[in-house]
DNA sequence: CGCGGCATTGAACTGGGTCAACATAAGTGG
DNA sequence: CCACTTATGTTGACCCAGTTCAATGCCGCG
């Protein structure tokens, strides 16, 4: 169990925390492995504390009308449902895993009680929810500005930064929900790039072999 | 000059701070008066403090291939650019006046000194930007997943909400600003609304005749 | 009064959605 | 390892909500 401590120590909001905080963490906090696909909260549920992703994939999404559309999706060690959690109030949005994955929560009191103690906790948590805001910005922006060849141009750069390669595993599927477009017309901009010679395709991968024309694209 | 502390005790986020340290702000603070149409601030700046409306209208917004999203409007007493101003970035948006206003600059180094000794804050600022996290995935949930007439209907229980009143003035361009959508299109959307005996329209006036038809729609 | 900003209405256009058929990959269990 | 089933991706034909363009109306104000 000393494996969950040095897990915590690698989350930003929490690294600078005593070896004696990260036990009382450990204590209260409550891990459950969850299978692809399973609903870790929805809307109708008052916030009653947030969640850590240890291991997995989340994706939080709103739906409505048949439709869903992808807010975010948390791929490595971070925390979510913090917003809700702070004010109390139900979650804003649905959370459900999109791989097997391994969840910490953390109940609300505790988290208050916590950083009521140490306020560099929420000096941190401040520039997380900052950086949040910010990344919702250019959502909206992505959204209501741009057509759906710059949104898939875009996104492929954000994805190809991500892993620091220009090779990389790519859904159509996912990249639809999460830039507001339907797979078919996701689809349809990918073989437009393909037929401009910006990238290749084989398979699940994707290769740019033209990065500045996809810059260009993005706008 | 007693007047700007008044001023600065009625903020939510700055109520509880002493005499003292109200004083202090007043002291630290610039004040500006804006003419309407005045950019404060845009992307292209390095957020080197943020800002309280003291008076006036302020719209933050998006813009891009000539169309432009309204993010927020700010229409009383609250601060904006705080989440550039936390991480020391650029500004994600604009900021404009709509309306003639005076607005307070606290530069950042100032602010921050500020919360490291009167943690409080800190909390206050936490809870006010968990409030806009929420504020704007349901910005996001409007955009990408409700049709024209469910914006329109939701945009004016909203307003009427706001001024808690059933009659109120309406502007059909920045609604639709708002609500990513042309001033035309949100024009059609209150004719129907008329024609189904929903609303009255005179002048810049709006008056909700059928709130529960209204809820209805706005799903 | 006449001008400039805002709102309304109609007609035509279009980007992306929808539907349907098919292709390809990825599990799953015998 | 193969056969079968279930996800995921691709392509074409058609459709439609909302945009665009253009004309006209309305009203407040110098």
């Amino acid at each position: 169990m000393e494996d969950l401590i040095r897990f915590l120590r690698q989350i930003p909001l929490l690294s600078e925390l005593s070896e004696e905080q990260l036990t009382r963490i450990k204590e209260i906090s409550i891990v459950r492995s969850y299978t692809k696909g399973t609903v870790i909260f929805n809307p109708s549920q008052k916030a009653e504390g947030f969640y850590i992703l240890k291991k997995g994939k989340v994706k939080i999404y709103k739906s409505g009308r048949g439709k869903e559309q992808i807010i975010r999706i948390f791929s490595r060690p971070t925390f979510f449902g913090e917003a809700a959690s702070f004010t109390g109030e139900n979650f804003p949005a649905w959370a459900e895993t999109i791989e097997d994955s391994e969840i910490l929560f953390i109940p609300r009191m505790e988290f208050l009680e916590l950083m009521k103690r140490d306020p560099e906790i929420g000096m941190r948590l401040l520039a997380v929810m900052a950086q949040r805001l910010i990344y919702l910005t250019g959502l909206i922006e992505s959204l209501s500005l741009k057509d759906a060849l710059s949104k898939v141009s875009s996104y492929i750069l954000r994805n190809s930064k991500e892993v620091d390669n220009d090779e990389f595993k790519f859904s159509t599927n996912i990249a639809a929900m999460e830039l507001g477009l339907t797979k078919e017309t996701v689809s349809r901009m990918l073989s437009k790039l393909k037929s401009m010679g910006i990238i290749e395709k084989n398979g699940n991968l994707i290769r740019i072999k033209n990065k500045n024309a996809l810059l260009e694209l993005s706008e």
